[in-house]
DNA sequence: TTTACATATGCCCATATAGGAATGTATTGT
DNA sequence: ACAATACATTCCTATATGGGCATATGTAAA
């Protein structure tokens, strides 16, 4: 058996750094391919190929205007990876430091509100 | 060019379904091979060549006691993973709901402290 | 309609599996 | 030294890429 499908699930999809390299910059806005094209600086037809592999496992979403199709990342399809990666969280080291960090984090957060 | 080795890095790494349910259960504490080969229902070779997978990427550590060999998850190796998913946090839809538990979380914190 | 522009697909190829079976290796027991 | 135990590695095979290139498809402009 060879390895699992890129667009079996998630996990496979966003193990391409490139794919990582797409979600990233489509979290902010959506785009139109061409433009990912020469903001990532890739081959289209790579650009493609690599949204299809994205939206097959719903990591992005599509709309087409015209003749400009606009994907945008879908970051509910990555919460389940988020979520897996947390159950170690507890066994991190630096825990302290994280502790740390959350206090800083109320803390500002109380500020804000 | 084909897909990246799954010892290229963390991410290729755990798209294995099966390194997933290794590393969970090697979370909990340190384990020799037959004891996962048991409790997965997983061949020992398969078993033998995903620790290696996982022992390339800093994902799992082992020590050696006698013939056996004590394989542990190395957490620390999860947390590019986790972190890498954790800035399209801010995206994720029912962020009410986040907002939410986030400061129940923090009542809960305080409470502790 | 013909042309131009924006994307998506198809093809070919080198590469990397993941599983199964067999075998090699290290360590302990007799 | 020899047998047994615990793992690791090798070999084989079907499968799934991901990049480069050519081409098909869809939509808007002339």
């Amino acid at each position: 058996m060879a390895r699992a499908a890129t667009t079996s699930d998630a996990f496979n999809a966003v193990a391409e750094p490139r794919r990582r390299e797409i979600l990233n910059y489509l979290a902010l806005q959506e785009r139109p391919v061409g433009e990912i094209v020469d903001a990532l600086e890739m081959e289209q037809p790579s650009v493609s190929k690599h949204l299809r592999v994205l939206k097959d496992v719903g990591l992005v979403q599509v709309r087409r205007e015209g003749r400009n199709m606009f994907y945008k990342t879908n970051a509910d399809g990555i919460r389940p990876l988020h979520e897996w990666a947390g159950t170690f969280e507890k066994y991190w080291q630096h825990q302290l430091l994280r502790v740390k960090e959350r206090a800083e984090a109320k803390s500002e957060q109380s500020r804000k509100s």
